[in-house]
DNA sequence: TAGCTCATGCTACAAATGTAGCGTGTGAAA
DNA sequence: TTTCACACGCTACATTTGTAGCATGAGCTA
């Protein structure tokens, strides 16, 4: 999904999703190598074409944010890892997930066991 | 990682990390819109140019696979969506996983409870 | 041998991408 | 009021991407 855009397209609308309602100047400070506002807005511009942002007037001037709600592209992101990735098997993705985050909290833990629970339960009443 | 290549070749590299070893003419047959076989074959001189692709020689004509170990790619794959859809957690990252995927394995399942037991485990002698 | 089919490399080119520059308007500071 | 400093839109342009075409050479078949 958002696979199809190109490197500089792409690397903004993330920074879109991890924090929303940018402004162009925002946009600039927060990329690695700082480009002119200009090729910003042009890349913006671009994207509110394809529609893939939207943006709002607001006292601080235009700020920028994702059109496909975020629920939507978690969704298709980790699809496309789990296919490219882990021959479609989101199980395991998930468990190379929790090998590498190296602090976990506990009520993290929880929702996670909840979750096994709930498929366990599942399993049992789909066979 | 993947993200800074343009999306034909992202999309070409991805298919290698989902199958290794591919002939250009099996690459094209996987492709969604069948490029040409000269197309994918410029893009495969640059993704080796780039040093995202080697190729081997073999009875069968060439065979391209990726340069970048799998158990890398797959962590940068990962902690890419983590940093740019959640925040930073894998964990909740690992839950939604769990939540995408219909049918799990029992045996995946004791994986990650397994996983999760240890997390407990380290949490305690941590603290 | 002549003709065919492929896989390959090379070249060329249209389209897309990435970037900078200029002119304008607006609001704040001198 | 004049002068800055921005934020913006537009235009232009170099580079990169995406694609096709042609020529070559190897192997295969008639």
């Amino acid at each position: 999904m958002l696979n199809k855009l190109p490197p500089r397209e792409r690397q903004i609308v993330d920074l879109l999703y991890q924090r929303s309602d940018m402004s162009v100047s925002e946009i600039c400070d927060a990329m690695p190598d700082q480009p002119s506002g200009s090729a910003v807005r042009t890349m913006l511009k671009r994207l509110e074409d394809k529609g893939y942002v939207r943006r709002a007037e607001s006292e601080r001037g235009f700020l920028y944010s994702p059109v496909v709600a975020d629920t939507v592209a978690r969704k298709t992101a980790l699809s496309d890892v789990v296919r490219t990735f882990f021959n479609g098997s989101a199980t395991s993705a998930a468990t190379a997930l929790l090998g590498m985050s190296d602090r976990l909290e506990t009520t993290e833990l929880d929702a996670l066991e909840q979750m096994i629970a709930k498929a366990r339960a599942a399993k049992e009443a789909g066979q």
